[in-house]
DNA sequence: CTGAAAGCGCTTACAG
DNA sequence: CTGAAAGCGCTTACAG
């Protein structure tokens, strides 16, 4: 049995009241009382039961965090800036993998919900109406990561994708770029597919260059589709002489199923990916690609979050600077 | 404010101790009641405050899991795994990220003695006197992660690291390569680095190879590090065949650096890394290397913590299978 | 089958 | 400066 409370109330002469003040910093005691409950605590290894604090205080001091899979590049280095950011702040973070599953979202919000957690991170997925009706019930602050809701006004932290698919097909475009072909994402995915094709769109558009379809392949962001879209592309767009691709996992797909037909990068094909995953600089030649602050993103994420916990105030969004990260698979064409 | 058991209780017109009994489906009410309390909870939307029950049960059904870093692909993956395990039993869990840092595991373990966890995952780390010493006096059941400690008898599950390396060597002299050398990984490391490079000197010498000093040459387990250490065996070690790296990110490393030198790979030098990475599939040519079942792993130590937890017994360690994942980067030796 | 009451380990008015 | 007591939301003997 861990010492409680009472113990060391005994043990130093006083009652619980005076060592639950002194624990919490509140005025109230002399100093003589301060030493001897100290002292107490030291003498029997007392520890505070958070527990027992947590169903008075109604603060438990920890968040969730829900991501589609915990194990993704992505979901991992956020994961360690929020927890950073948390254990700074004393708070514990609980992890949820959703599997983009909605029966183990909703399962998942409600045993937070139980647990009764003081805030949630909800990243990489549309909050559907289903969950937010449980998030108001709970009414407890909840920030968006690399998601939007429309219809609520929830604040997510994330980059522009958009811009961010801009920028990177108007960096092929200054070097020199017109036939510039693009793998998308997953066709459908609002969040990392449709707004990056778009960005494609408009910075062709932007720099008259015109929109031809057989130039965009689409793949599900993996290796192993961004070597199919390429030999699609090599038939459909084969005079391209840079690629887009809205990952780097397929970028470099890409670039081992060009290598395959003989193509040389960035002589042959200049390439362009998105994510900066630690492989984009172990490949040859590294990877030139867009980056995200991803461990940043995590920590402003949590940092909201916890604003919000504190003051029950309301927060803003945060659009955060994709950055681009020159390597070697785009070549300047005279 | 969020319903309690008290209004289930009068909306219900019984006792909260039937609300309690028909929750926890303990025997003792008519199916009358039950009907009646059943309707009561689902009108006004109540969920039990697990907090509240977890003062009395002495159980959160929470575990506490620690890595060094949270975001390494060893540690997503074995996180992935415990974190489906859990979930599949109820559990909760919490991460946390030590730096390996002796003060903020310390801290860590701290806090979650306070929160009262039911058990801890300790990871990738020599679990220290001074750690055990505190969960000792938690009382709580852990069980370890690719780690062991020999001063007493915590479970742990891993691969061995020994065997593994012995066997990735023997599978280099099987293909008829004698000049072997290897990029050990961070030095005095007794996890992953001394037992892989024991298990390289130990294939050897079965072999009746002599070992050279020559040969091997140190990392850290990154990829600049391989580079570095194949800088270096070019020098020391340039009539060698075949080279055996402790982590794939080294072992790509060492291609790259390779290649620099007009070595082709497998024809000039056949290379077998550690890990099987994502990334490890995406290099050309895809690496050969050894591949430890990872979410298995995090899955194995999530079933032993909770059945230590269920049924306060002791459990055998376990020495999950590594195997050897042939790709393209050994070539067989006429 | 059902309820009143004690208690889990704390915090916080309230009274002195 | 200090303590007795109520209460957080539950569970669990105990009594009926």
């Amino acid at each position: 049995m861990n010492p409680t409370i009472k113990d060391v109330a005994r043990k130093a002469n006083v009652s619980i009241a005076t060592v639950s003040r002194v624990l919490n910093n509140l005025p109230g005691y002399s100093d003589k009382t301060k030493q001897k409950v100290f002292q107490a605590i030291e003498e029997i290894g007392y520890q505070p039961n958070a527990i027992a604090r947590g169903l008075i205080n109604k603060r438990t001091h920890t968040i969730g965090v829900m991501f589609p899979s915990v194990s993704s590049a992505f979901s991992s280095d956020v994961l360690q800036g929020i927890e950073a950011s948390a254990h700074d702040h004393n708070y514990s973070v609980v992890v949820c993998n959703t599997d983009s599953d909605g029966k183990r979202t909703m399962k998942y919000l409600q045993v937070l919900r139980e647990k009764q957690i003081d805030g949630l991170i909800f990243s990489s997925e549309v909050l559907k109406k289903e969950y937010y009706a449980v998030l108001e019930r709970m009414n407890i602050p909840v920030v968006l990561i690399s998601s939007e809701s429309r219809f609520v006004k929830v604040p997510y932290v994330k980059v522009d994708d958009y811009q961010a698919a801009f920028d990177a097909v108007e960096y092929l475009i200054r070097k020199g770029h017109r036939k510039i072909a693009m793998i998308g994402g997953t066709k459908n995915d609002t969040i990392a597919g449709i707004p990056r094709v778009e960005g494609y769109k408009k910075a062709l558009e932007e720099h008259g260059l015109p929109f031809k379809p057989g130039y965009l392949a689409y793949g599900d962001f993996g290796f192993l589709s961004g070597c199919h879209a390429m030999e699609t592309l090599l038939k459909t767009a084969p005079d391209c002489t840079a690629l887009f691709a809205a990952s780097d996992e397929m970028a470099i797909g890409a670039m081992t199923a060009a290598a395959k037909h003989g193509l040389k990068i960035p002589d042959d094909l200049s390439v362009m990916g998105y994510d900066d995953l630690r492989l984009a600089q172990m490949v040859v030649p590294p990877l030139t690609t867009i980056s995200q602050p991803l461990c940043e993103i995590g920590k402003i994420a949590c940092e909201k979050l916890i604003y919000m916990i504190d003051t029950q105030e309301n927060v803003n969004s945060r659009i955060v600077t994709h950055s681009i990260i020159e390597r070697q698979t785009v070549r300047i064409l005279p």
